[in-house]
RNA sequence: GGCGGGGUAGCCAAGUGGUAAGGCACGGCUCUGCAAAAGCUGCAUUCGUCGGUUCGAUUCCGACCUCCGCCUCCA
């Protein structure tokens, strides 16, 4: 079954062919986050949308190059480096150390390479001076460098390729009187920003004097630094089309580094925004989330990133905190069943966070077992459709009510439900959530007739005891005494299911 | 103003030229000492409005209403 997906490029649906000439490896590129302040909900959306494709092009069998760029130099991050009087570094870094732990919060994959704008000065530097070279790009009297739209269509470049733009109303020549730089035409973008007073101590030498780079300018150079001139992927937030993507096109196809037929990025992936509660977010409406802020509501990174999987990601998204609770619900109907499923094939508890995407197959009994084969047909096939998420959380719930089903009857054999564990793995790891049963599940007792065994997946001692407690209590028949129990473990955090193998002890 | 994306049950959200997936919430039932979990079951004659094409439209076309995004800060 073939990829399909959106190409803002093309403005369609396409199939998915990697430039690979074996079909292979594939390089992809998302843009990171300016590090300037803790990233919000909405940041986090794209992030999480680039770990999916990532991890559905693993599933897809691609060898597949993550990069993401930090950007630690702009103009925001110069104004509060001034106001916090702090080194630039010193200032970024404890911004970027927050994202990538609300990153690994939400369990996305950390990319293969990370790089950073601050270090690949001299990279952005060579590609300005091509640029020059091919006369697509002007030095002014201050100092900066800028492109220029102009030379860059006349030498037969498209620019406008991911958006229509009006160029009737961008009239060459004029000025705005708010820049403060000297371009010759007001749709030129800058490619270098001489030193200023006011950028203190952020500014690198060049071949044009002080100064720092300008917005666009990092991510061509390293992404073509890490991937290659002409690499397959490159995402985004749909912002981010004009005049980032637009520009990076521009500068990157402007300086005449890809082969003869080969365009810089063959696929563009846009990602919606979200509102919150119906509203664009800002802090004024209070609607404004970090993922601090909903963790301190009680919520977990995996419900968080279970919510921002169940819609298409060219759609517009409204969070909400009802959303949230919703989504609470749904995924722990998923991880019952799960869970149900891996006591009947008598695995060993989950191990924690594992990082590597690629499942290859669950372990019980000593052999592998097989996945169930049409259910992972179905759930590809909807994904394969552009990314087509609630079609495929649609066959993963339908096929969740059929194993229950299945459970509960006793039609299930214990090598089967090795096999549906292996099953739902392999889709809950696609979507990045995988590994979170453990959560949930905490001890269980056997009850046969001779013994009572445990089951321990780290459960507080109290909890336990108050378990065994309960347990002599229902056989005495004293239920009043085995009721108090359950209302001290609720109050303690915990939730008692009695199942006909014994109870079960979950956090609530 | 230009460009683009939407409006599907209480909420979220797929989808198709042939009569509306899935999740949450809610009601009933089964199971249970009681619960929980799970299962069964009920819950949109209808897909923003009005026209048109068609044997038939939520799906195609047109107009309108309305929400949202981008138009050089922005995931």
């Amino acid at each position: 079954m073939a990829l399909k997906l959106f190409n803002t490029l093309a403005r369609s649906v396409q199939e998915f062919v990697p430039l690979d000439s074996a079909g292979k490896k594939v390089g992809m590129y998302c843009c990171g986050p300016t590090v300037y302040d803790l990233a919000h909900i909405g940041n986090f959306r794209t992030f999480v949308f680039a770990d999916l494709v990532r991890r559905y092009l693993v599933f897809k069998g691609y060898d597949v190059r993550h990069v993401m760029n930090v950007t630690d130099v702009e103009d925001k991050i110069i104004a509060r480096v001034r106001e916090a009087k702090m080194p630039l570094r010193d200032f970024t870094s404890q911004y970027e150390a927050e994202f990538f732990k609300d990153l690994q919060t939400l369990n996305c994959l950390l990319p293969h390479d990370v790089p950073h704008a601050t270090d690949y000065i001299a990279e952005m530097i060579a590609l300005i001076e091509k640029l020059i070279a091919r006369g697509v790009a002007y030095k002014t009297a201050d100092g900066s460098v800028y492109f220029s739209i102009e030379k860059y269509r006349g030498c037969g470049c498209h620019y406008g390729q991911l958006v229509k733009l009006n160029f009737d109303e961008m009239r060459v020549g004029e000025r705005v009187s708010s820049d403060e730089y000297a371009k010759e035409s007001l749709a030129d973008f800058a490619l270098w920003k001489a030193r200023v007073p006011e950028d203190g101590d952020v500014f690198w030498p060049s071949p044009w004097g002080a100064g720092r780079p300008g917005w666009h300018i990092e991510c061509s150079a390293m992404s073509m630094k890490l991937l290659g001139p002409s690499f397959d992927l490159h995402l985004g937030g749909e912002d981010l089309m004009f005049p980032h993507h637009e520009d990076e096109i521009a500068q990157s196809e402007g300086a005449g580094v890809q082969t003869a037929g080969q365009r810089f990025v063959k696929y563009w992936l846009h990602g919606a925004h979200l509102l919150v509660e119906g509203k664009k977010m800002s802090k004024s409406l209070g609607n404004f989330f970090t993922l601090r802020d909903l963790l301190a509501k009680g919520f977990t990174g995996t419900e968080v990133r279970y919510l921002l999987l169940t819609a298409h990601y060219r759609e517009t998204f409204n969070f909400t905190l009802e959303g949230l609770q919703g989504a609470r619900a749904g995924l722990k109907r998923i991880y019952q069943c799960l869970d149900s499923m891996r006591q009947l094939a008598q695995f060993a508890p989950m191990q924690k966070l594992e990082l590597a995407p690629d499942i290859v197959g669950v372990q019980a009994f000593g052999v592998t077992t097989e996945p169930d084969r049409t259910f992972i047909g179905r759930f590809e096939s909807a994904m394969d459709n552009d990314f087509n998420v609630s079609a495929a959380w649609g066959t993963v719930f339908e096929w969740v009510r059929e194993k229950n089903r299945d459970l509960s009857s006793g039609a299930m054999s214990e090598k089967e439900a090795s096999s549906n564990v292996h099953s739902l793995e392999m889709v809950l790891n696609v979507f990045g959530l995988r590994t979170a049963t453990f959560e949930t599940t905490s001890a269980f007792i056997k009850t046969d007739e001779a013994s009572i065994t445990l089951d321990d997946q780290g459960t507080p001692e109290p909890a336990m005891r108050l378990m065994f407690e309960r347990e002599a209590a229902r056989k005495a028949k004293d239920f009043k005494r085995a009721d108090a129990i359950r209302d001290e473990l609720k109050r303690l955090g915990w939730v008692i299911e009695d199942t006909p193998n014994g109870a079960r002890l979950k956090r609530l």
